[in-house]
DNA sequence: GATGAATGAGTGTTCATTCAT
DNA sequence: CATGAATGAACACTCATTCAT
């Protein structure tokens, strides 16, 4: 008797978690280079094989893994999006939830802080695509704040160098090895915002 | 007849900077691992095995790459360093100038900033050394002056925290593709002052 | 309850015959090694693995082919060597079923003909069985014709040049893209009998 | 002391050679699917790489193969096109050469007649062009001579089946592993021109 | 110093086949 | 009888590195 639609379903979702985890483990030792498709079947202890049934190639595992993060965070600057606050508080409250992403995900973090710089090499005819993911997730609703603060005045900057001021901050929440932890994110908050924000 | 000392100390000198500057281009375009020994040499004008003749092997010719612009940045820091100056003015010159020079230089700039985060996985065996490079040209002394700002009440945070916003301020200079304008430059250093600083 | 013996022949056999079908169609598209067992499933609209239930293996899916086939043919060759007619006629009858068979079926004739030069190659163990089902249905009556014709005058040709030039006819009736139409048939096998040149 | 670019041109040459040389061997044996590119260098003992040092692929291996031939028997057609011949000698001639040439290199004629039925199989991208190739060098001049024969009353049969007829012989003159032998191939030709029947 | 031909270990990917359900 | 998830052997191709000249 042929397994029911329902369980194999289960059992895709399963492996396909399985695969894109043990994905980025190994991109975190070895790099995108250094992470072989064989290497990624043997630490979700799959059959090499398996790896191709669920994703068409290398590329399609590791951008598998950028949009299925970047929806989660896309649904969490909505949301802050949507609340009735200032520009700042907005602003502040975006970093600072971001930011406990970065803390509580490090593994995640780490792999979009390096994995996006190298998008247009490692692949090169959907970086565009890529990119647009981020931008719509996180810059298209930021831009617009950065925008509306300058206007009002809540800014103290340009939106072009608040909107480089604040990628700056959030890369640098995680960098390398040490990831910023969750005491120390208010203080690093307050320093990125007392700089950008007018008084 | 056979060349002189000289002459073959200046033809090395060339050959050296060739390869240097052809690795420099490809590796911008195409990453580490897209950047191969023979396009370094095809772009350098240059047979295949003399880059080996002059760089041990793909390594070499990169961490060369590293070190020496390190050098050159050494000098500057160490030039601020040794001025006559507060400690918040030190933190301010030196940002300034670090970002002039990533700005007149982006190339080198975007090669640092994206080869530091794979040493480790790139150099796995020299990744301890040349960290430490960084160390001495850039972190030591500055970490001298959050310590020293710290503790004098010139800096509103902790050193750890100071020293992770500098960073991610200086990264911030260039990003991508987009270098950060000499014009812009101050703007770019008073927001993070302005933050930064006690007022 | 169970299904009838009867019940499941017949499920047995439209089975087999969907996958010899979608095998023949994804072979004219892709040949024999571009044929995935996958495809065939997929053409046939069957689960995978069925296909090994009904055949052992690739091999066994297309050597099939080959045999069904040739029963038809065969029956038909029989049929033709036991009438009543000189050899001359029996070589011109039989020339003109076959292209008529193939102009009727170009997907199977071009099979054939491409098969046939590979079973060597695909099928190194069972290949001389192979051709020995050829031999049978085709090439012994016709070889028993050209013989009787040489010795008795009827053809100005010895057996061996006969039988390579009537198979040289018999494959161009169908070349690549091209079937011969049902109208040119005659023509054509004309062509083969008595020469291309007007004398 | 480097090699002079006449060195290099000879080893490239040589090289290149003996890679299409192994080629053809092992596809005699094994098809094109059975020939590994590790067999090739085996063969040419040489390194595995040089095959793809001097060859972009494993198709430019074999169409390198097709057009380098189609060359030489280009030059043939010419000649014998320019001669001072009747339609009828002309393709009489054309024949002979043909076939003594299919005769002499039994192994490259085998080539051709089975990979000229797989090239949009195997080379999808490049098949017209291929395809091409083998329309200039034989199949155009002879397309003129049949409208020439027949509209002067020298051929008996139309146009596209004269072709037709004579791609037959041209192809039957080989057949999987019994080549003509040179004393038949007045006979055979004279079968082709002249037909089975005696009249 | 200089060249480019030569090597082969390493890796992504395909696909026939098996098997739990 | 039926399904499709799972496996792994096999193969094309790349590229750092060596070496004869």
């Amino acid at each position: 008797m042929p397994r029911t639609r329902e369980q194999n379903r289960r059992i895709r979702e399963k492996r396909m978690d399985q695969i894109l985890q043990a994905a980025l483990q190994v991109y975190r030792e070895k790099g995108y280079h250094g992470t072989e498709m064989g290497e990624i079947a043997r630490r979700a202890e799959l059959g090499r094989g398996l790896v191709y049934y669920y994703f068409k190639d290398k590329e399609d595992v590791f951008v598998t893994l950028i949009t299925q993060t970047l929806n989660g965070w896309k649904e969490v600057m909505d949301g802050i999006m949507q609340s009735e606050q200032t520009v700042a508080d907005k602003l502040s409250t975006a970093l600072i939830r971001m930011c406990e992403l970065a803390s509580e995900n490090p593994e995640i973090t780490h792999f979009h802080q390096t994995i996006i710089r190298d998008t247009h090499v490692l692949f090169p005819d959907r970086y565009k695509e890529i990119d647009g993911y981020y931008e719509d997730a996180i810059w298209l609703p930021l831009r617009h704040l950065f925008k509306k603060g300058a206007s009002s005045g809540e800014l103290r900057v340009s939106p072009p160098v608040a909107e480089r001021f604040y990628a700056s901050i959030l890369f640098g929440a995680v960098q390398g090895e040490k990831k910023i932890d969750r005491a120390s994110i208010q203080e690093w908050v307050d320093v990125a915002l007392y700089g950008m924000i007018q008084k």
